[in-house]
DNA sequence: CATTGCTGTCATGGA
DNA sequence: GCTCCATGACAGCAA
């Protein structure tokens, strides 16, 4: 802020220091020194008191910024959902601060669209409420918009570049610094939960850092630290105008900031593939796969077409803070970001679900020792499937509050009278595409793949050096012989019991499920055979009964015939009432009197 | 809005 | 006593 007044006050002296200042500042950075020099060497001590002054600025403002930030985090823990903010907020200026270097380079001097600066600094203001200061700022960057030479050209350009020019360069820079700074600060006010459980990340780029970043800021925000760090490192020397001026120049109007937003993947492909896109286009990445779109390879992100950006815009906000914070929980391990890409399904789940499911806030200890159990409460909560991660990263993992802050950020874009057109454009974008798709995608996925994935999110979550197939499938010795390889602490070793306990046991219920279908399919098969037989056996009974009536039929048939045959001494027949023809054991037949019996039987009673 | 089926998870008991 | 497995019961989700 301050910085900018002495240019004016001094004008071409002051300017040109200042820019010597800056371009000092680059050469720590990396970037040739020479080139701007020449004029300025004599005015060494000035230099470094202005220097100094600099330095002493930057710190106030970030000390300031600090402190805003560290109340509205207070204020969030107060409310328990702070969260959501951070990251809406973080995402913004990451695609606002090039947007705004880029529209220096474009406008330059002419141009020096003040809107696209006052429409960053309304971002950050609101983002921020240390914003003020540095609103102070933006007047001046504004009309010096001639970033372009001081980026790119300090070789090219310094020598001939009048005091103006340089004048702009440096608050170009300046403005680049403030970007850089604010966008730790958001990332901070998302991190500040987890600062406590946070380990310090190795994310430190203690060269990229300069001056003007904190320490802290690493340590909230290892991944955009790390995206600032290049951004410093790499862009403001000599590569800040050219990284930038390819794909915001012709694509941003300095006054649309959504266009800005969307162009960020192109912006941060220009960065540095590596670093900056890893952090943010996992996300990005994970969004696609998300909202259905083609899968996209780990190095895909640059490959997205522009049009899918803006289509999804929203999305990526929301991911980017996932996986940032992510990131900063733990530096990430290669093969955790693979999963995730294949976890995506369940982190896009995971957002929709977060989204909606307020349980996020309450359950954002910040505290990574949870066991698995407790992963589970958060995650057995309706919706929140996805919510692992963010259950682990409370502040960022907010959907909802990163909607809010997008919705925030994007209003100060579109000054009401200015600037009707964007807010619908952007409320759409970002409360339809954000979460509604992502439910979409959650919903479509599987069961099994959504709970695998938040093992895998869990185990990724506390950096678990195994992949849940092993855990869940290495036998007993081979387990053990991995765990005792690995040094894991407690909340690492419950929860990979967890994983493999559950891993088995939901095998099992299937196999269960399984055998108790298949018992059910065999004993219908059985029923169904034993009521054949059944029916044989009834069939076989009437016929039996049928033959045995026929035989009986026929045989008292024969028992006349046989009997009427009979004659007495007399040649009289026999009268069947009288007498009966009884069959011996030895075939021999008799006939017998029934009188006879009739009698005996008496004498035998 | 209620029902149904699927799935994951937990609790429990047996080996 | 521990682990593994099987299974009933419960809950969440989607159709």
């Amino acid at each position: 802020m301050m910085e900018i007044e002495l240019p004016k006050m001094h004008q071409s002296q002051q300017d040109m220091d200042l820019i010597d200042i800056l371009w000092r500042q680059d050469i720590d950075l990396g970037a040739g020194r020479e080139v701007f020099d020449y004029s300025h060497r004599q005015k060494e001590s000035a230099l470094q008191r202005q220097r100094a002054l600099e330095e002493e600025k930057r710190q106030h403002l970030l000390r300031e910024q600090e402190k805003a930030l560290l109340a509205q985090l207070q204020l969030d823990e107060e409310t328990g959902e702070f969260v959501p903010r951070p990251p809406a907020a973080a995402q913004p200026p990451p695609p606002a601060a090039p947007a705004e270097v880029t529209q220096n380079g474009l406008f330059t001097e002419d141009d020096g669209n003040p809107l696209s600066f006052d429409e960053c600094m309304q971002l950050l203001a609101e983002s921020f409420p240390l914003v003020e200061a540095i609103e102070t700022t933006p007047p001046p960057l504004d009309a010096p918009t001639s970033v372009p030479a001081g980026s790119d050209g300090p070789d090219m350009m310094v020598p001939s570049q009048s005091p103006l020019p340089q004048q702009k360069t440096s608050q170009d820079l300046e403005q680049a610094w403030l970007e850089l700074l604010s966008i730790p600060e958001l990332q901070q006010c998302l991190n500040m939960q987890m600062e406590e459980a946070l380990e310090p990340t190795s994310f430190n780029p203690a060269g990229a850092q300069t001056e003007l970043q904190d320490p802290n800021y690493n340590f909230y925000m290892p991944g955009l630290t790390d995206m600032v760090a290049n951004t410093a490192d790499t862009v403001c020397p000599a590569g800040y105008l050219n990284t930038f001026e390819g794909p915001l120049p012709s694509i941003i109007p300095p006054d649309n900031l959504n266009q800005m937003t969307l162009k960020a993947p192109e912006m941060n492909a220009g960065f540095s593939p590596d670093g900056f896109c890893d952090m943010f286009y996992p996300g990005l990445v994970n969004a696609k796969v998300d909202s259905g779109a083609a899968p996209v390879a780990a190095g895909g992100n640059a490959a997205l077409p522009l049009a899918e950006l803006q289509s999804a815009p929203p999305l990526k906000p929301a991911d980017v803070p996932e996986f940032a914070l992510e990131e900063g929980f733990e530096s990430r391990k290669p093969e955790a970001e693979a999963e995730f890409a294949d976890s995506d399904s369940g982190l896009s789940l995971d957002a929709s679900p977060n989204a909606s499911s307020p349980e996020k806030s309450t359950c954002g200890d910040g505290s990574f020792g949870f066991s698995d159990s407790d992963v589970e409460e958060m995650d057995s909560d309706p919706g929140s499937t996805e919510s692992d991660v963010s259950d682990m990263f409370p502040l960022t993992f907010n959907p909802d509050a990163y909607q809010t802050a997008t919705s925030v950020a994007t209003p100060p874009a579109q000054p009401p009278e200015a600037k009707p057109e964007r807010p619908k454009t952007e409320p759409e974008e970002g409360s339809g595409h954000d979460k509604r798709p992502f439910t979409k995608d959650k919903h479509g996925k599987r069961r099994g793949e959504s709970r695998l994935s938040r093992d895998e999110q869990r185990a990724q979550a506390l950096h678990i050096p195994f992949t849940v197939d092993m855990i869940i499938n290495l036998p007993v010795d081979d387990f053990n012989e991995m765990m005792s390889r690995q040094q894991l602490n407690e909340a690492q070793l419950a929860l990979v019991r967890d994983i493999r306990r559950r891993g088995k046991n939901k095998v099992a219920a299937q196999n269960c499920r399984k055998r108790k279908m298949e018992n059910i399919v065999g004993l219908e098969y059985e029923l169904d055979s034993l009521k054949e037989e059944r029916e044989r056996l009834l069939r076989e009974k009437t016929e039996t009964g049928s033959s045995l009536r026929e035989m009986k039929k026929q045989l008292s048939s024969l028992y006349l015939e046989v009997f009427s045959l009979l004659r007495d001494e007399n040649g009289k027949p026999y009268s069947p009432n009288e007498y009966s023809l009884q069959q011996t054991s030895d075939g021999t037949v008799f006939l017998v009197p029934r009188i006879k019996k009739t009698l005996i039987k008496p004498e035998g009673n």
